[in-house]
DNA sequence: CTTCTTTACTTGAGTGAATCAAGGATCATT
DNA sequence: AATGATCCTTGATTCACTCAAGTAAAGAAG
């Protein structure tokens, strides 16, 4: 379990139930991928090929350096989940891809991470919309 | 940088914004630390050191392994932001404190973390209200 | 007071994430 | 044909994390 990003010592209430939220999502999302024996890491790359795409894309979206993703996208397809197919537009380039069994596992995954869903389940249509509202505004 | 917790696919905009809100998060605690040369998990420690304690208090509230924190702490003392004493009361365990050079660090991190601070102050009093009741009967 | 167990922490080994520096191959330009 | 940029990999290093094993001391039981 990676430790939590907090608390700095909180001055209200929101700021409080923030940190709280974040550290039971990630935690829940952790979880989610030991239950498939998967790094968070892992799982998140997982979780972006629904279609297939370049590593750099994958670095680049992540905000990472492309050698990380090397690194995971490697051990992904150690466990067969993932193949690495040259990019007929670019020698270069390789294009990577979810196998079938890589897909089965993501939407186990999809499954077994019930956090978000669960919890904004709790909430009626209205306050669903109230929380967005609410969120994208402090979101700035 | 961390690799984001998500996104799985999400059904609903409120589950797209709490993704959004747990990465902005943690991209920005990862930052505030980096900005004084600690890792995410160092500056956690640090900040929960306001008052003395125990390494396997640590390792609990932390939910973590307590070699874990062995090692998180070795490298604070190195770094000379936290020291460690022996507990009079009992001679097998260890008392951390931050040093006057770990509370100074500690502060300025708490200062340097502002994102909470922030998103709650784009709300009025009574949004920040809404908030902090929509989050809490998410939560469960 | 001895023995036994439990507690508190450390050490060592191993995995994985992440970054940086450097390099090979290919593309794109001139 | 040469130059430079781009795409990715490799190697080295640091840190987080976990597990297994070990030391030392506390606590309980005889």
């Amino acid at each position: 379990m990676a430790l939590p990003n907090g608390p700095v010592t909180t001055s209200s209430e929101a700021e409080a139930v923030l940190f709280d939220l974040v550290d039971v999502y990630d935690r829940a999302f952790e979880a989610a991928a030991a239950e498939l024996s998967l790094s968070p890491a892992q799982a998140c790359v997982l979780g972006r090929l629904d279609e297939r795409r370049g590593m750099g894309a994958l670095a680049e979206e992540l905000g990472c350096d492309a050698s990380n993703i090397t690194q995971i996208v490697v051990r992904l397809e150690a466990l067969g989940l993932v193949a690495r197919e040259p990019n007929p537009r670019d020698r270069r380039a390789r294009l990577v891809a979810r196998t079938p069994r890589g897909d089965e596992v993501n939407h186990r995954f999809a499954t077994a991470f019930t956090f978000a869903r669960t919890a904004v389940g709790r909430l009626s249509p209205d306050e669903q919309d109230q929380l967005t509202a609410l969120l994208r505004k402090a979101l700035g």
